[in-house]
RNA sequence: GGUCCGGUAGUUCAGUUGGUUAGAACGCCAGCCUGUCACGCUGGAGGUCGAGGGUUCGAGUCCCUUCCGGAUCGCCA
């Protein structure tokens, strides 16, 4: 339906243009400013569409009483602004409405509680309490239009890819395993819960099992964990999908493809698909870490060889990384002092380096401990040019990776290495199918569902070479996506989980559904899912996921407008058989 | 649950070594102003310095406790 006339309007704010001047018009919105200049005052009147200039001479006692905020309806005539009178910054700068009449919609306004305009800059916890009115400012109200419009892409896109959207239960049961549930207790069975999904991962694999062919759904997931600012509390979507008869390949070019032309219709400058493909391994050891933001050029590389029998102590027989930097002996020693410091503060026990001088010697404080053979060596494998800088990070090999990682992330924010307007998006792939619990024993790593790569063969060997069919779409060091080529073998998927330390039998009461229908036949299938809001934090360069969530809970998991949780009835408790228990 | 940072006017913030009546900008209220669009000018109101305790002649400032917020670690298959 396009728009029509009504009591309210006859245009809404930014339909109005120069095709106008003359008419008769009306139109409804928020008073955003009001400019007194005694003898005619302007008024900024915005919908949401855009904002409209109303001038009013005669009609001033119109606006008495009226505040910024209030929501009008204002009739009048549409007038061509003269020319050294347009305001370029508005569509609709050309014209202005001279009022005749005004109707006031709701109530007054009240004072606000923070700037309407500038209400960014204003802390989240007010802003939240008041959403109504942050979302009426012009970017936090974009931002949620943006976000209808690029999902509504992805549907478009998912569509003509022949996924079929499919809804499933968000009632549903706890899946062990993985993050802390939110429980929803039944009245009809007494001490039962339902439990909201923290990813629809059963139902999408039962509908493949059920004969679709390709599913997907702008899905919400639930997870009971604290937020971060890149990980709302409670709730987030996912673009889930998941294609049956296919292989990881075939994955990666669905991916590829919702990704790479919402990215292109959105203008956002990203690399093309294909994408480039890291193997886990390989991103540990080049970036020290399974989520790389490769708009950083550092890489590390590995020495560990080099230092075996030094006599230097702190490296000898260590895990040893090195990070080259072109063309940094130039800086400060300011500079060199405020990455020690850095490397301290993360738990470092120090931060070694050498400047490469103009005739290739080295300088720094642990140069003496470098033997020349060693330093020739070093020259090669870190392809050392005079004015270069190598750090050196030495620990054990889990703490080298990590803290070489972040060293690395440090320079390139420290050394502004990184171009914030570009995206650069690789895929990870291989991660390991366990991991040493606290005691040293197998655990899933990431998703007992995962197909391990070589089957019943490569389980019975060391689990934890076991790598999985099991991959991660990284965009500028946030993890987008994930995915993996699912298991569909009950003979492995009991293997599988042995080797996590559980029995068949705990397989079939904690995963019944799944293993109880791979038994009637189940295709090979595999697929992913996005996150939606991280996507959209990442399009609109915004820091936090909240920025893009009409009404997100709050780091505390909080509700500001409704103030959920809440406390409810007894005779609520009493139908849920449910009694709480006094604080302790 | 741990660590770090913060809490001063409606909002965003400043406040020096502990020292007179705690300031600024924006907002709000009143007055003036016919072309502004961050309108301008004049004046005014507005504060339990998160709360409690302590040290001191004297605390926004120092100490202790506690509450709240943010970041982060744990956690997030």
């Amino acid at each position: 339906m396009q728009f029509t006339a009504n009591k309210y309007r006859t245009h809404t704010t930014a339909m109005l243009c120069e095709n106008n001047i003359g008419e008769s018009v009306r139109t409804s919105g928020w008073v955003e400013n009001i400019r007194d200049h005694g003898g005619i005052l302007f008024v900024d009147l915005r919908d949401h569409y855009g904002v409209v200039q109303i001038t009013f001479q005669d009609s001033a006692k119109l606006l008495d009483g009226i505040h910024r905020e209030c929501c009008v309806s204002i009739g009048g005539e549409v007038i061509k602004r003269a020319e050294e009178t347009v305001n370029k910054k508005i569509i609709t700068g050309t014209i202005e409405i001279k009022a005749k009449t005004l109707e006031i919609l709701g109530n007054i306004s009240e004072n606000l509680p923070f700037e309407i305009t500038d209400s960014k800059s204003t802390n989240e916890e007010l802003r939240l309490r008041y959403r109504f009115l942050d979302l009426r400012n012009c970017d936090v109200h974009k931002a949620i239009v943006y976000r209808s419009e690029v999902i509504s892409y992805m549907r478009q896109i998912m569509n003509e890819m022949g996924f079929l959207e499919l809804n499933t239960p968000v009632l549903s049961a706890s899946s062990p395993e993985g993050a802390r549930d939110f429980l929803v207790p039944s009245r009809r069975h007494h001490g039962k819960f339902y439990a909201l999904p923290q990813a629809p991962q059963i139902f999408k694999q039962l509908y493949m099992i059920s004969g679709f062919d390709r599913y997907f759904q702008i899905a919400p997931c639930f997870r009971d964990e604290d937020a971060r600012a890149d990980r709302t509390a409670g709730e987030f979507y996912q673009l889930d999908m998941e294609m049956a008869f296919a292989e990881q390949d075939d994955v990666f070019n669905a991916g590829e493809e919702v990704l790479g032309k919402t990215l292109e219709k959105f203008n956002i400058t990203a690399n093309p698909a294909p994408y480039p493909r890291l193997t886990y391994a390989e991103a540990m050891l080049k970036y020290g870490t399974d989520k790389p933001d490769l708009r950083n050029p550092l890489f590390i590389i590995e020495l560990s060889d080099l230092f075996a029998g030094s006599d230097f102590k702190p490296f000898a027989g260590k895990t040893v990384r090195g990070i080259r930097v072109p063309g940094m002996a130039a800086k400060s020693k300011s500079f060199f002092k405020s990455m020690e410091e850095f490397a301290l503060s993360i738990g470092m026990g120090g931060l070694g380096y050498v400047e490469v001088q103009e005739d290739t010697s080295f300088k720094g404080p642990i140069d003496k401990f470098i033997t020349d053979e060693v330093r020739t060596e070093l020259k090669t494998r870190a392809e050392l040019q005079p004015g270069d800088v190598l750090y050196f990070i030495a620990d054990t090999a889990k703490n080298a990776a990590s803290y070489s990682g972040q060293i690395r992330v440090e320079l390139g924010n420290r050394l502004e290495l990184i171009d914030s307007k570009r995206f650069e998006i690789c895929w990870i792939y291989d991660f390991p199918m366990y991991e040493e619990d606290e005691h040293g024993k197998p655990m899933f790593s990431h998703n007992p569902f995962s197909m391990p790569q070589g089957g019943l063969e490569t389980l019975s060997g060391d689990p934890f070479k076991v790598l999985a069919y099991q991959y991660d779409v990284v965009i500028n060091g946030v993890e987008l996506a994930s995915g993996a080529v699912r298991n569909h073998s009950n003979e492995i998927m009991v293997k599988a989980f042995e080797i996590s330390g559980y029995t068949e039998e705990d397989l079939k009461s904690r995963f019944g559904a799944l293993y109880g229908a791979f038994k009637f036949g189940a295709p090979p299938h595999a697929g992913m899912a996005y996150g939606v809001d991280r996507l959209l934090m990442l399009m609109l360069g915004e820091d936090s996921v909240r920025e893009v969530i009409a009404f997100p809970l709050n780091g505390n998991a909080q509700d500001l407008l409704l103030g959920a949780p809440l406390e409810v009835t007894e005779q609520q408790l009493r139908d849920v058989h449910i009694k709480v228990r006094e604080r302790h």
